[in-house]
DNA sequence: GAAATAGTGTCTTTAAGACAGTATGTG
DNA sequence: CACATACTGTCTTAAAGACACTATTTC
């Protein structure tokens, strides 16, 4: 990067007399919070994170995990901070996918949600028991393919009955899965939502789940392939049929 | 908000120990502007809006247009109002790009930027006439090419230097340039930047310049006329050479 | 007619899909 | 052995790129 065109570190003497005056409560602000769609993949279905709320508006609904943006943190540690406090998640995939801020998405008051999302392995938070009261990793239906977007339901089990979210959850909801549908296509972020080591076809069904559809094995063993970021780690796996070597994922170019 | 509930300006050691142990600024909020990096096509170069600061912190030096939030309004109705009172354009294609949030990205306070990018035809802001002392359309050259990222210079005339932005615009000048480079693949939005009919060759070109490389014409051809939104409006440009079909783009499905 | 751009037809190349066939484990 | 899954090879199909050729204007 060029330092040329980037501002400079230290202000002014000008500059300095301005900022002692200036004062920040002048106009008036609304609060940010950060909201984290978590996603993760068990018995074969995604499925994404809820905490119950405990407080109104939309008392013992269902929302997002989220937060209030503290004034000393940047955007992406406080989702990291957001999850790590309601899921005991340390360094997952994370990614900004979009910020919320109509004026009536909160009922008491103006609020922006800067959404992100989140790709884990569920192995990494199996260890505080799912679901309980309080919290619960909740299976996403989502009856349309491709990337053009569609409600997101949510069950806290398979058979049981979509649950309404809080707020304007259900859109970021279904942002983030459209979002992520359309990023599988070009960037290889599947393996994200699986163990260290995988199989192919372990990495086909992630690719199936998440788009909804089945993949043609072939072309999905060749583009996988083609890419050159998938590393034989030399071990196999045995588990029925014929045994499988097992990739790593390279994340370097 | 009441001033009497926030923390004096400068802690004894005794409340700085409070302050850090109990975050009292948790709650405080961050101010919220939103940013837009408006980008046209003027004499086959990708140029952007700049307006010049007038006031610290970074006085004189260029930044994009901007503004704080209004409490009352939408994120995208404040992106429409910026862009209409810097550079009285109305309706034309916007879309968030990213939000950003370092708490040190601007020296006064925290202020988040909700940042936008717009595509527009430049026959439509020419009314006042550009450049001037305090607006200017300024050229983009991007000296990578795909998607991944690199440093976008911006000149006032082509052959002059590279301007230095004010805060972060630089990077979220970059990151509008990747995100326009990475949606061109998918989605046909070049012509937003042409005016409303238009031959395929000038597609062709708006498409090369914001690629940054050149296209093969037959595919292009093939690929556009393929999508079907793009239906001939039975009128002919009559230019140099042949004459060639206009087009209009088909925005219903 | 020369120059310039528009548009068509077709061959080659490349990637995806389909599918047969072989390999190697389990019971 | 049957069965299941892994992997290879090849044929077909569809899209992209390359390029030759014709068409229609301005000068």
């Amino acid at each position: 990067m060029n330092p040329q065109t980037r501002p400079p570190a230290i202000p002014s003497p000008e500059e300095s007399a301005f900022l002692q005056a200036y004062d920040p409560q002048a106009f008036d602000r609304p609060s940010v919070t950060v909201d984290v769609v978590l996603l993760a993949l068990r018995e074969e279905r995604l499925q994404t994170l809820l905490v119950r709320r405990r407080e109104p508006p939309f008392k013992d609904q269902w929302a997002l995990p989220g937060g209030f943006l503290h004034m000393h943190e940047s955007l992406d540690e406080a989702a990291a901070r957001i999850l790590e406090e309601k899921a005991r998640i340390r360094g997952p995939y994370l990614e900004q996918l979009y910020t919320f801020g109509d004026p009536k998405r909160d009922p008491r008051m103006r609020i922006l949600s800067v959404a992100y999302y989140a790709l884990v392995n569920p192995a990494r938070f199996l260890d505080p028991p799912l679901p309980s009261d309080e919290i619960a990793l909740a299976c996403l239906r989502v009856p349309w393919i491709g990337e053009q977007g569609g409600p997101a339901e949510v069950r806290l089990f398979p058979e049981s009955q979509p649950l309404p979210l809080a707020f304007d959850h259900a859109e970021i909801l279904d942002m983030a899965v459209q979002r992520i549908r359309g990023k599988l296509d070009y960037a290889p972020i599947g393996f994200e939502l699986l163990p260290p080591s995988f199989t192919l076809l372990e990495l086909q069904k992630v690719h199936e789940t998440v788009l909804g559809r089945p993949l043609n094995k072939d072309s999905f063993r060749r583009r996988m392939l083609a890419t050159g970021r998938l590393e034989p780690t030399g071990k196999i796996r045995q588990d029925v049929g014929r045994p499988a070597a097992l990739y790593r994922y390279l994340r370097e170019a």
